[in-house]
DNA sequence: ATTTGGATTGCAACCGATTGCATAAATTTT
DNA sequence: AAAATTTATGCAATCGGTTGCAATCCAAAT
């Protein structure tokens, strides 16, 4: 194990104070340009390496921001963290990643955890079960900034990076009826989430505003799993009065609602179209490929972080509660298109 | 912005010194019980939180683990992460993540980056490209343990978690010829990874103990991206002496590669059997289902992370340069089925 | 009553970088 | 040439825990 070179060794070689040197290193304007070349051709020829936690310790911040996630193992989290970690790191900052495995106690215990590393920053996106915001409340009071992406809790002051959720549900469920869908049903996730609740009021507002059935017998709470989508469809082939289109707030769950529809002996798009959300790889492989909402996961971890980091720098813009509106896209395949073409992709 | 509380100010209200709350948070033995019990008492009732720097910088340790991965969003990849965290997370460790994209030199900048974070160990799964161990030597040179998992490379001092690819390979091929097969075809990737030589090598050997063809060409080597699997299609199509089966090493590629055979009107199984690898969700949403490896990442993670701290609590294995090798499970579904039920998989 | 030894606690020196203030050196102004 | 600035550097305190060693206390042993 080799001895750690410090500002203290490259002082005294150079016979100067490591005050200078820490200056030199730290580009400090009151230093003279060839004392800091010199200074930093030792430094690397020495193989010095700042030692982060003096300079913490001292500055009192660590350049890490916090992540907390529902889960690690989704295609749009994944996308979510690719792009935080691209940013971040090209910031010099690192992130702390934590998962609450969708549950409010763990949150509670992580937020908890990021609090006590003095993260200079928190990124969060909630479970699905949070009721309250008290563990949050730290970080306010310590001055830590809060920053909600895609599942957000309004906060005076928090911001967030979201998509337009409602626009979102009223697009994906507008195109249902205007390939002729009379009755559609939603399958969505906990409503305390704005993500879920907003697009159900999307779904709401686009039938109402055609004149359909909006009751809420149509509508069906679930995790969202592919168990739910089996249980979905279910539940359908149990219906005397079944729906002619569905509008499922997710991609895997559809697609094994899909799947069970069809082993019943049902048709999509023609017996029953179905919209997904979230665009993921499934989306492209089922058969008949999944119509979905597209929802920038990578560009959002990088909004989430770059916004974050101009906060901390004092860069940031007049508001600071505000939300950030990502673009989403309805992306048509196959397994909505009762019109056109969809004899072609029918099974 | 509040004030922090110190072990000082516990000290001072108590009116012991702080030698002695420090060794009391820190449950040491030599500390009374009642005393411990009345300083965490305070402590609380205080709002203390400890300062990790001051403790870092006095201990020369971070508690965190850097994690290196190709890419952060992957489904094996995920559940790897998911793994790991939940294991760091029980033991009071930390990650700091971040991701290749499967450039050398990005790979590269990122370890420089965990070493300068002085992370307490690093886990590593190498790039596609990574040629060389230099970059990591800064750590061995320290001493700062690492351990590669799945994508690893050999080196003496580094210990790996892995599947056994070559059984893997083995098992799959064989597979296919149980089935029937007679010339089977493998889609591969840089031969430079283990995991890809490992199943190479598998493939190869079941095919020669049967007395088959195992010559280069029926081998194609890719990205395994979803491109990969159409070009692979492609290829096929044009070939003058098809295959009858085809092991692809990712269900992704695998998946657009059945997607793109059906559009050509090949039948899957009937004219090309395939098997997979990864057991990603969308081979159960491609038809007919994939057959593929199951490989277990969330128990990958947990093991690399658990054998890492182990390690660096003193308590490892007598071994230190140890290989750790997890099961890997051929899951058959229909793509593969040839002789039984094919009929009923097959379109 | 004195000695012995384990159980507790305190002292004080770190860990390595940062920074307000003072000082010295160089340059300009009068 | 002396005074006033400007520019560069150093001093020393500080951030908040940790830990080797010494000191103290108290009950058991002699």
């Amino acid at each position: 194990m080799e001895k750690e070179v410090t500002i203290y060794d490259i002082a005294k070689i150079l016979d100067i104070s490591p005050a200078t040197v820490s200056r030199a290193l730290n580009d400090h304007p009151a230093i003279n340009s060839k004392t800091k070349i010199s200074i930093r051709a030792k430094a690397n020829e020495m193989g010095y390496r700042s030692n982060t936690f003096a300079s913490n310790l001292r500055r009192r911040s660590t350049n890490t921001l916090g992540v907390i996630v529902p889960r690690l193992n989704s295609h749009f989290m994944s996308a979510v963290l690719a792009g935080m970690e691209e940013e971040a790191n090209a910031s010099g900052y690192n992130l702390l990643i934590s998962q609450s495995l969708e549950s409010a106690k763990k949150e509670i215990a992580n937020a908890r955890t990021m609090f006590n590393s003095r993260v200079d920053g928190l990124l969060a996106s909630v479970a699905y079960d949070t009721e309250t915001f008290d563990h949050f409340d730290i970080f306010i009071k310590k001055n830590v900034p809060i920053l909600f992406f895609d599942r957000i809790i309004d906060h005076p002051k928090c911001s967030g990076v979201v998509i337009d959720n409602m626009l979102a549900g009223f697009k994906a469920t507008s195109h249902l009826i205007e390939q002729g869908c009379k009755r559609i049903m939603h399958v969505t996730g906990n409503l305390k989430r704005n993500v879920y609740s907003g697009r159900l009021q999307g779904y709401r507002e686009a039938l109402v505003s055609n004149g359909l059935n909006a009751s809420d017998e149509l509508v069906l709470i679930t995790d969202l799993s592919q168990d739910a989508g089996k249980f979905a469809a279910q539940r359908i082939d149990e219906m005397d009065d079944r729906p002619d289109g569905i509008f499922i707030s997710n991609d895997i769950c559809a697609a094994s609602c899909i799947k069970s529809l069809k082993e019943k002996g049902y048709y999509v798009p023609k017996d029953i179209a179905i919209v997904g959300f979230n665009n993921d790889p499934v989306s492209q492989v089922i058969e008949p490929n999944l119509t979905t909402v597209y929802y920038p996961g990578q560009q959002m971890g990088e909004v989430a972080v770059r916004s974050m980091i101009d906060h901390l720098k004092g860069k940031q813009l007049i508001d600071v509660s505000n939300t950030i509106i990502l673009e989403s896209e309805l992306i048509i395949r196959g397994s909505s298109l009762k019109k056109q073409r969809s004899h072609l992709e029918a099974y």
